[in-house]
Order: structure tokens, then C-alpha cells, then sequence
DNA sequence: AACGCTTATCTTGTATACTAGTGGACAATG
DNA sequence: CATTGTCCACTAGTATACAAGATAAGCGTT
């Protein structure tokens, strides 16, 4: 496990499920894993508690199995629960989308173009990794147009397996449809077209469908 | 606050979250009202670990708030976060409605049918406890249909803004046109009438929609 | 060899002890 | 009287100690 340096006024708790959840994504703590509580604690420099405490958090996401008396373990991959996961994302985000439509004004949509276009200069430069916080901030800020901001919390919490997924599935080549997408969603939204925007989120939410097959055959120790 | 009997096979943690949900939906503990750990588990006879696990994982659902070295109060009514609930219920549970049109089978029509009797003969007999059970029995059964178990826990925790909401307002009179609403939900679902049952499902969750105003009337320091 | 018991050693669950930050009461000071 | 500073009681955050269940190895018996 990678243990990453520590943010400023970070407490032990956020500390320790950022840096377990860094590493379930990455499998660098690989599905299937047993992790102990007093191990972590030991890596991480802390006791108990706070690491005890993340892993709480990350069983109620299902991504962390906890099995009194016997050990916690990272989940094996449940292709079932990624594809409940990609299935909330793409419904919710279709209503956002919709919602958007009626609500955005142009200083909003000033952002979301200032985005996209920065999507396009990262695509250029083949920097994906601000390429992926551009497009994490590009669905927020649609949640937080449409004044469902809680909900995109919410929900962030079980994007998890999606990522863990996505990060095991050979992704860059997709990178350019998905920056493709969001001009042409960003597009539909400026037209204040509902509907084209619904299909068009639709379509790019399903894009991030990777083939079960095809990672099972790699990682076949993975899944349950 | 009211102290519930434990059930068998309970964890400490399991009883002082349920203990806790309980009294904050029935507002036993008062939106804005302080509570502290060190209380919480002299009331319910633990020690502070299993009652701050439970705190914790309520913070998550924003219905708790945990002020660091100050204490933990129960949220004020936001009633923005009230309708994100509703609105995360009506977006999912539509779709749901048109997944259950296609794969449902006749066992698992023939379940539904059973709890909508169910609902109909408690109606009659005006025992609104056992309604509300069968209600939730009802939603939840149809996120199992559709293969999305998982989204009905999830939602499940975010619920509870609702729910307080809902005990607050005067909920008896709309029962009758609840149990009406799932009947005819079900038979859009039997007819595989997937755009029916959609509509009807939006409809039957918009009820659920209380007048803030009449609440903030009625018990305005209730509300943030 | 196969079975059943004991036991050592893991684990998480829970209780308790300690740390450090917050705010209020209240006295000292202007 | 207003303001400031000091203490005190209380909080959550964290560390540690202890309890109790699960597991597997060892060992004796059959």
C-alpha cells in the first residue's frame, strides 16, 4: 500500500480514508485483500480509531467488507454493483441535465464552457490527470446548477466501484469521445434542448460501460 | 429521547444508530437540539465508541452535525435537502418502474399483488403502522425486480430527511390515495405499460411533497 | 489416518484514558 | 460600564486497554 503524504488541516480520520481509498481505486490494495486494522494503523502512523472509523465509512459503500472477529477485506469487484452504480450516475444526471436547461445562466455556463475548453487544451497536451478533474468538476457543477448538490455527495461516496473499474480498464483511448461529449452536452444545454441534452448525457454515461469479459479475462482473481 | 428495547442479535453500534434514527424522525430529539456522546451512552447504557460510530455515520446522511470540540446537534430542517431526497426518489424509482415493467415475472407479480391486498385490508381496518411497513416492503421490492438492490440501501440513509418531514405533517389522510396509487401502479406494471407506470410513479411520489410553509407555521424553530 | 479437543493467536467490538480545542463565567483592568 | 484575560467545564479526536468470538495448529485419542 502507498502511503501518501498528509494535507494540511486534515484530521487523522479523513487522512486515513483518503489514503485507503487512493489505494482500493488503484489496487494497490488489490479486491479480495485482507486488510487489518491494526496493520493500517501500524502503516499509517495512527491507532485504531481513526483508521477503524474509515473503514466504516467504506463498508456502508460496500467497497470494504467488515467480518466481525475474522478481518475486514477490500470487496472483490461485483459487476452487478458497478453497473447499479453507472445506472444511478447516468438517471440522475439525465434529470440534472434536464433540470439544467431551465436553470443555467450565462455566468454558469461561462464556467462550464471555461471548463470544456480546458478539457480540449489537456487532451492536446496528453495530461490526463487534470483532464479527470476537469471532468469530476464538469458533472459537479451540473449537480450544483441544478441545486442538487447533496445529492452529488451522496453519490460520490459509491463511485467508487465505477472508478476502481475504470481504473483496471485500459481508459485513455476514451478520452477523447468523453471531451467530444461534453462540448456537445455543454452545446445542448446553451440551446436550452432538454431533450437533445438527456440523450446526449445517455450516451455519455454509457461510454464508461467497460466489458466484464474482457477485465475478467485479465483479472480473473478480481471478481466474485 | 426514548430509549428502545434491544433486539437479539444487535450490536451495540447497530442498536444506538437505530435507537438514534428513531428519535430523530419522530423528532423525540428536536431538529437543532444539542446531544453529546458522553450523554448519548449514559442514556443508552454504552460507552461513547459504538454511540459516535452511530453519530458518525448519521453525520454522512447530514442529518447529524458534528461540530469538533463543541458538541453534535441534530440538523434544522433544510428543506432544500427534502426535496433533493424526493427528487433522488422520483428520478430513480421512474426508471426502476420502467425496469420492472420489462423483467418482472409472475412470482414476483403475484408477491406485489399480495402486499397491495395487504396495504388495502390495513386501510380499511385504519392501522396506518403496518401500512407504512408494507409501503416501504412495496418500494423496496420493486428495486429488487429491477435488479438495483444495492441503490435502495443507499438511498435508504437519505430517506430519513423525508421521513422526519413526513411525521411531521398530518401524513394520515393521504394513506387512501397512496394504496390506490400502488394498485394502479401495479397494474400499469402487470400490463408491461412501462410509460404508465412511469407517469403514475411520478405522481405517486409527488405527494409525498408537504407544504413547507404550513410546517414553518407550525414549528418554525424547527426549520434552518 | 481420522476425529475431537485444547489452546494460542489472530481479529473486531467495546470500554476507558488521555489530548487538545471551544466557549462561557467571571474577575481584573481600563 | 466596557473590555480583556484567565480559568473551568465540557466537547470531540485519538490512543490504548480489555473482552469475546473465530480460526487454525497442535496433540492426544481412537
Amino acid at each position: 500500500m502507498e502511503v501518501l503524504p498528509r494535507h494540511p488541516r486534515e484530521s487523522n480520520r479523513e487522512y486515513a480514508l483518503r489514503v485507503l481509498k487512493e489505494n482500493i481505486v488503484s489496487t494497490a490494495l488489490a479486491p479480495g485483500s485482507m486488510v487489518s486494522e491494526n496493520e493500517l494503523a501500524a502503516q499509517l502512523a495512527l491507532s485504531r480509531t481513526p483508521v477503524r472509523e474509515a473503514l466504516l465509512e467504506l463498508s456502508k459503500a460496500k467497497i470494504v467488507e467488515i467480518l466481525p472477529q475474522r478481518g475486514s477485506r477490500v470487496t472483490l469487484i461485483d459487476y452487478a454493483l458497478v453497473e447499479e452504480a453507472r445506472f444511478l450516475r447516468e438517471v440522475l444526471e439525465r434529470a440534472v441535465a434536464e433540470l439544467v436547461c431551465q436553470t443555467a445562466d450565462a455566468v454558469q455556463l461561462e464556467a462550464l464552457s471555461q471548463n470544456v475548453r480546458l478539457q480540449e487544451y489537456h487532451l492536446e497536451n496528453h495530461q490526463l490527470d487534470p483532464l479527470m478533474k476537469l471532468d469530476d468538476d464538469f458533472h459537479g457543477a451540473l449537480f450544483k446548477i441544478a441545486g442538487k448538490w447533496q445529492l452529488h455527495e451522496l453519490i460520490n461516496g459509491f463511485t467508487i466501484h465505477f472508478d476502481r473499474v475504470r481504473s483496471l480498464s485500459l481508459y485513455a483511448v476514451k478520452e477523447l469521445k468523453i471531451v467530444a461529449d461534453h462540448r456537445a452536452i455543454l452545446n445542448a444545454i446553451a440551446a436550452r434542448d432538454a431533450g437533445e441534452a438527456q440523450r446526449l448525457m445517455t450516451k455519455h454515461l454509457n461510454r464508461y460501460r467497460v466489458d466484464e469479459q474482457e477485465l475478467r479475462g485479465k483479472y480473473p482473481r478480481y471478481f466474485g
